[in-house]
DNA sequence: AATAACTCCAACCGCTTCCAC
DNA sequence: TGTGGAAGCGGTTGGAGTTAT
């Protein structure tokens, strides 16, 4: 039953590569190509899985990798095409020329993740943690929220704890609109013995969400036009070029990408987001007409998100691959 | 100085996709 | 159209190096 194994396990060799073996690799490759790996370390006197040769020569060997720290750009490109594509390495790493999909992959696990959740954002959906918790307490009825928001907690809790007993976090401002932004900051400044306290007053913010009408929750959504941007609170100083790094569902509608991750990102709530602003605008204009601040306030946060600076709406000519 | 804890990344594993026949 | 082998891909692991206690 199974495949046939690519090679005799018993008589390969497994683990670090020396330098002598990358030479014999290497200086066989430039000689004959890649074709059929299988043969490669036959020929070239290595005693390795094939499988094992190919990935030592794409993720090591090739003359046009790049070794070394990731750039600034590096990073923005893969924290972009991340939040778009998901765990896509390889497209991801197509984008970036002299990085591999291995490279790309091992960075974002050890660092990107860790740099996101640092700012309260999780490296998942992209979206603040504030922002997840107040969308299950907005949108969803009692009693099952009150059972999914708790689930929520808790899968979010080693984001939340590192993010709330390792880093010091400017939450720019969500601290004077947002009642679960008050118990964070709270459990930061609190003494170790009471953290368990903050996450309990966390939970019951979050049950006490639920059971209000959901227009006097604070929504935290940066396009809901009662959420000023302090009150939306991204505190993404971290990448300083990125300040117009937004979340925003308009680029899914606007590209109509059938990707498998699009559509689970694109499900709920914030694919809505959009018809929601124009059912508004439209609502403001009957009730305060064309001209209104209301209006304007409205229309300008529409441009925002089908405007280019929007995260992941990168032009296709920017991009190394573009993608079909 | 010893060692425990943590970080990072190369390499492996097994599943999926592609392609020649 | 179906099949089998090769290549591609993403998740996971192991171990070397570094930092904290």
């Amino acid at each position: 039953m199974g495949r046939i194994p690519c090679c005799e396990k018993d008589n390969v060799k497994r683990g670090q590569w020396t330098p002598e073996e990358d030479n014999k690799l290497s200086s066989y490759i430039a000689q004959h190509g890649t074709r059929n790996w299988r043969l490669i370390p036959k020929n070239a006197g290595l005693q390795r899985c094939g499988k094992s040769c190919r990935l030592r020569w794409t993720n090591y060997l090739r003359p046009d990798l790049k070794h070394g720290q990731f750039s600034d750009s590096e990073e923005q490109t893969i924290v972009k095409l991340h939040s778009v594509f998901g765990n896509r390495w390889s497209l991801i790493a197509a984008q970036l020329p002299g990085r591999t999909d291995n490279d790309v992959k091992n960075h974002w696990n050890t660092k990107l993740k860790k740099k996101l959740s640092g700012m309260g954002i999780d490296p998942v959906t992209h979206k603040p943690f504030s922002h997840l918790m107040a969308e299950i307490a907005t949108t969803l009825a009692p009693p099952q929220a009150a059972h999914l928001a708790e689930a929520a907690l808790g899968c979010f809790k080693d984001e939340v704890l590192h993010l709330l007993t390792k880093k010091p976090i400017n939450f720019q401002g969500q601290h004077s609109t947002a009642a679960l932004g008050n118990n964070i900051t709270d459990y930061i400044n609190c003494k170790p013995g009471e953290k368990d306290e903050s996450v309990e007053r966390i939970k019951f913010d979050i049950s006490k969400a639920i059971q209000e009408e959901p227009e006097t929750i604070p929504s935290n959504k940066p396009w809901d036009p009662t959420a000023t941007s302090a009150s939306i609170g991204m505190p993404y100083s971290v990448f300083p070029s990125m300040s117009a790094f937004q979340f925003s569902p308009a680029s899914f509608s606007n590209r109509g990408d059938p990707s498998p991750w699009s559509q689970s990102v694109c499900t709920g709530s914030t694919c809505t987001a959009m018809d929601q602003q124009s059912q508004l605008h439209e609502k403001l204009e009957e009730e305060n007409g064309d001209d209104s601040e209301a209006t304007k306030e409205i229309r300008n946060l529409s441009n925002i998100f089908n405007s280019d600076c929007v995260m992941w709406d990168l032009p296709a000519d920017e991009l190394m691959n573009p993608m079909v």
